[in-house]
DNA sequence: AGCACGCCGACT
DNA sequence: GTCGGCGTGCTC
């Protein structure tokens, strides 16, 4: 097999000593290598192995029968065979099509599914201590008796919590081990408490209800993908709960992915209320042994409901029968580094290849997947009513040219007055900026300097709280200079536009009895600080929330009835072909947080565009007309998803050997019908952690094989091993 | 991804 | 004279 392409057989054939086999290494290796079975081994495909590989031991996997151009003189022998259940057939497939699309090696994709290298090892077996059958004659005494009944009312357990529940020092349960009474017994880790699906759900309204027997009927089906559209409080959630309640029934593993695992504490809730037990989580919050458990319990298929990050797809779930994919428009399911994919996209292609349904649930689905519903690739559930009966909330549009706010100052008096009023009737109010910090840029009055990241293109944000300077795009922070670090001049450094910060201190000046919370990725830097904002909002601790688009997803908040948008346009510009919808999505996500329950709510949306598109169809709650128009737009220009890209960041550390690369690439680019190749630009990060990048765009028709014609332009053209080139299929990121 | 090999600059 | 920089190539 050797460097050609790897094929895993379908069929779970096993291997003796002496046979042949492939097996993939979770590196960027082109293929397979082959190895021999050991004497006295026996393997079969999915099995996780040992192998030498060079001077160094790794873990692979047994992909299939050997039979590359590599002598067979020089092939070694398989090092181990790991104690962990085989990777199933579907995952398999699902690494070598994730490769093949996102031109990566199958090894890379493989490392993502084997993401804990410990899980693979013999699960720590908990020491026990139980009864020993016919129990020996001993000297009883009243702390051995207490021992001992324990034991006969309850389960083994281990020596310290023997001792602590019968109140006597270790030594007596030393002792009666000793005295053959009590036997040391090793158990597996004990199971997750498993989901319910029997349990009382909430009661469902009609339309509810028949979305539910839909999903239910396609549970048993086979591949399908059903798109479940449906305003913020529509009942999405308790829908496709029913989906994986049958799942379950089926004896079948079921898989949720979630945007920000971080703030799941109140979908984790509301699925705990639903089954009885918590859902087994993934995300990258988890600490290592928490990591292992749970992926070696998905393996097992002891997990039954995973919830997860976009990184929970590569799960060996080995009985998966159904993913749900929430939020789906979300853009963090893109990942734009390492194995570029979209997390959404290869759920579809995974419910596929292990023929399950797929559930994509959104209240403002992406323009992909709405024209996917209009041309029958997918099946439209659309979910009418809201759940709480409230419409949706006014929206006020503020035009900040003539509504201005004062100099130096960024809520404008409408906005104000509207945060005055809701306070005024002990309501709660959140307002939203995309933007982390106090300011983003820091101005020198004197000669004009802006400080500026030495490592990219870009300015450092102010963040005042901390007092330094921070890039948000490689990390690099210094302390906030007293003076210019140009010219020198003392108090000359001013900081220029809106962040989060600057917007509480605004408040804090305007309304100083108001009690604030600041949420961003800096202070919500986990479940727990995430819980307890919610909890003290839930307890009105706190009567105003400002944040970024962290507080944009599914939070509901009864008393929260005023949502104010201090700068609707900030996603707007940048050249990003999905900014328009992008925009769209999290105002109207944020604007959906006002009003639930009995209070009913209001939006308020500061713009200096109040004509464009996207602010008129937010103004007037018109999201089909929006769409339209924006697929409109999309599919005179052969944009996706009515054409096809992929975009090659050519990256290294010395610029003149970058353009000469970028310029060979742009030299070698296929001649194609219906391919077109843009650029070397410099990418829009021209400087990015010290690398120098530059960006090649290929745009085709929507029948082009995007990724194999990449793949053949890459083969086809050398270049240096100090050129990185990043592949990005279906791109989202321009930056 | 690692790890070795190899060929050019400043040092115990 | 060597220690060590990281460019290039290989791992079944």
């Amino acid at each position: 097999m050797g460097e050609s392409q790897v094929s895993a057989g379908p069929q779970r054939g096993t291997y003796g000593p002496g046979a042949r086999i492939a097996v993939l290494v979770p590196l960027p290796l082109a293929g397979t290598y082959d190895y021999r079975v050991a004497d006295g081994m026996e393997v079969g495909v999915g099995d996780f192995v040992e192998v030498p590989l060079g001077r160094r031991q790794i873990v692979g996997v047994v992909w299939g029968p050997g039979g590359g151009d590599v002598d067979a003189g020089r092939l070694r022998d398989l090092s181990a065979r790991l104690p962990a259940p085989p990777l199933p057939e579907a995952s398999r497939a699902f690494v070598e099509w994730v490769a093949a699309y996102t031109v990566h090696a199958p090894g890379s994709v493989l490392r993502m599914v084997m993401s804990v290298p410990s899980a693979l090892m013999a699960p720590r077996l908990a020491r026990v201590l139980a009864l020993e059958a016919p129990a020996p004659e001993i000297r009883w005494t009243a702390a051995r008796r207490r021992v001992v009944d324990l034991l006969i009312d309850g389960p083994p357990r281990p020596a310290n919590e023997l001792a602590q529940e019968a109140a006597v020092g270790p030594s007596v349960v030393a002792g009666l081990v000793h005295a053959g009474v009590l036997r040391a017994v090793e158990l597996p880790p004990p199971s997750p408490d498993q989901p319910d699906p029997e349990r009382f759900g909430v009661r469902l309204s009609p339309s509810q209800a028949e979305a539910a027997e839909i999903l239910r009927t396609a549970v048993r089906g086979g591949f399908a993908v059903y798109v479940l559209d449906g305003v913020a409080g529509s009942g999405k959630t308790e829908v496709y709960f029913e989906a994986i309640a049958e799942t379950l029934r089926l004896g079948r593993q079921a898989l949720v992915l979630l945007p920000e695992i971080a703030l799941g504490a109140q979908w984790l809730r509301r699925f705990s209320d639903r089954f009885g037990a918590a859902p087994a989580e993934w995300h990258s919050d988890l600490g290592v042994g928490e990591r292992r458990r749970t992926w070696r319990a998905v393996a097992e298929g002891r997990a039954r409901v995973v919830v997860g990050a976009r990184s929970a797809l590569f799960l060996p779930c080995p009985e998966l029968g159904l993913i749900v994919v929430d939020e789906e428009h979300d853009p963090s399911f893109k990942q734009d580094d390492g194995v570029a994919y979209h997390a959404r996209d290869m759920a579809v292609v995974r419910a596929r290849l292990g023929q399950l349904p797929a559930i994509l649930a959104s209240a403002t689905p992406s323009l992909e997947t709405v024209v996917n519903a209009q041309t029958g690739r997918y099946r439209l559930l659309h979910l009418p009513d809201r759940h709480t009966r409230t419409p949706p909330p006014p929206v006020t549009v503020v035009d900040l040219r003539s509504d201005r706010p004062p100099t130096g100052r960024y809520l404008s008096p409408t906005l104000r007055a509207g945060l005055a009023e809701a306070f005024a009737k002990g309501s709660q109010a959140l307002l939203f900026l995309n933007r982390r910090g106090y300011a983003p840029l820091t101005l020198c009055r004197a000669c004009g300097f802006r400080v500026c990241c030495p490592n990219c293109t870009a300015w450092l944000v102010e963040h005042r709280m901390i007092g330094r300077l921070q890039c948000h795009h490689c990390g690099h922070s210094l302390k906030t200079p007293d003076r210019c670090p140009s010219c020198g001049q003392d108090d000359g450094l001013v900081g220029c536009g809106p962040g989060i910060e600057r917007i509480a201190e605004e408040v804090a000046e305007q309304f100083p009895d108001a009690r604030y919370a600041i949420a961003t990725s800096d202070t919500l830097t986990g479940p727990a600080a995430a819980k307890l904002l919610v909890q003290r909002m839930e307890e009105h601790q706190i009567d105003l929330i400002i944040g970024t688009q962290i507080v944009a997803k599914g939070y509901h908040f009864p008393l929260l009835t005023l949502v104010g948008i201090v700068d609707a346009d900030l996603g707007l510009s940048g050249g990003d072909l999905r900014a328009a919808e992008r925009t769209f999505q999290l105002l109207s996500q944020v604007a959906g947080r006002a009003g639930r329950a009995d209070r009913p709510g209001r939006a308020i949306v500061q713009t200096h565009l109040p004509e464009h598109p996207v602010i008129a169809a937010l103004a007037t709650g018109n999201r089909e007309a929006f769409l339209a128009a924006e697929a409109a737009a999309r599919q005179e220009a052969w944009l996706p998803p009515f054409g096809r890209m992929a975009a090659l960041i050519v990256a290294g550390a010395d610029e003149a050997a970058v353009d000469k690369a970028a310029r060979a690439l742009a030299g070698g680019a296929p001649r194609i019908e219906g391919v077109r190749v843009w650029g070397p630009a410099p990418a829009p990060l021209a400087l990015l952690r010290g690398r120098h990048r530059r960006r090649l765009l290929l745009t085709a028709g929507r029948a082009v094989a995007v990724s194999a014609v990449v793949r053949r332009w890459l083969r086809s053209t050398p270049l240096p091993r100090s050129i990185h080139v990043q592949i990005d299929i279906d791109p989202y990121n321009f930056l």
